[in-house]
DNA sequence: CCGTCTTTAGATCAAACACTCTAAAATGAG
DNA sequence: CTCATTTTAGAGTGTTTGATCTAAAGACGG
């Protein structure tokens, strides 16, 4: 049977593009419109591929996380040495630090304003949030189990996920660089070996 | 001279909702006409009141600083035992657990979807947290004094500001809440007196 | 009661919004 | 080529937006 017109865009570089928009402006920032400007991608193509508004925020949501989380997740899972794999993990903050103008974290962004309900629901955010805990977990108790952790692994594992969210925050929002970099050393001090007896 | 009609509403009652409103759905997610409905303020009122839409969310802005913002500062500051202070501060970080349905923190989420040059610029935001750090670290550098604080004063103050930004995240999400719990603990760590020798 | 000033209420406006419709363009199958 | 199928381009839908305009309502000084 016929295949019919093939498409003229790719459909990861648009959404790529939307990721970027939609971190910049913010879901109801961002105009249907605007995106067929951005990507040359024309309305009714739009429509056809990712249906309305609310479920192509969902697909870019989904294109962040392959894009930006899961790498980073799989990082701090393959790293063989836990207590590098966890430093590593909190020197990626001080990267907020450098972001281009209107850069930041579309998951932190989701999770600050998602209104319960409301078309661009922070289900997905969450959803990662959830992994990335579960292997900061994973790689702390490793860390503890091999005597190079102080402390509760499972408390550590939380504190380094929240000041992740922080870290974003402050970025994104211009805070000055010191805060950032200062945090990180203070988290790299939870990263620290118990002290010799 | 005559004065006029008196007005039918407080200017902090209207801001208040206002405050509760842009909390719950963003800049571009409160329409004039729905503040008009949720204060029962008319709608030259409130262009009469507090100008356009930037300048109302802005005149928002400035009564969160005032009624949440400004208490919490003068609490840090007040408290005479600072090591108190801070660990108060950072107790407070669980209030973020029990937030209502739609609620948080004004400037956390200013900061985080503020777009550069647009109408909700993060500015104000920025300044409260520039105010907050200056008075962390008055508390930290008092308490390192007095003996009460082991390591880095400044690199604390930071840890701590961006720990309340990643708090006001995670319970804004609505992530599990442990995460809450165990960095609260861990933060206090950061605020435990040296190891004696 | 009489002006004068301010605040109200409601109609109104142009622009932007998400979304749909119609028809032309472009491919592979027969 | 011809047909079936899909994508494209662009006009057009009704609604909502932020903001303005007009006129009535309300309170004070005289």
């Amino acid at each position: 049977m016929a295949l019919g017109r093939p498409r003229q865009f790719e459909e990861n570089h648009v959404l790529d593009t939307m990721v970027r928009m939609f971190i910049r402006y913010g879901f109801e920032g961002v105009s249907i419109a605007a995106v067929c400007k951005e990507t040359g991608v024309s309305l009714q193509s739009l429509y056809n591929t990712f249906g309305d508004k609310a479920s192509l925020y969902q697909r870019a949501l989904a294109r962040y996380g392959e894009t930006a989380a899961d790498p980073m997740i799989a990082e701090l899972l393959n790293t063989e040495d836990p207590i590098k794999a966890l430093r590593d993990f909190v020197k990626k903050f001080e990267l907020y630090n450098e972001l281009p103008e209107g850069g930041g974290c579309l998951f932190t962004q989701s999770l600050a304003s998602a209104v319960g309900g409301g078309p661009c629901d922070g289900a997905a955010a969450r959803s990662y949030a959830n992994r990335i805990r579960k292997a900061l977990r994973d790689r702390t108790r490793q860390a503890h189990a091999a005597g190079q952790l102080d402390g509760d692994p499972e408390l550590i594992a939380d504190a380094l996920l929240a000041a992740s969210y922080g870290a974003a925050v402050v970025g994104r929002g211009g805070l000055p660089k010191a805060v950032i970099k200062n945090a990180v050393k203070e988290s790299m001090k939870l990263l620290e070996p118990p002290a010799k007896s």
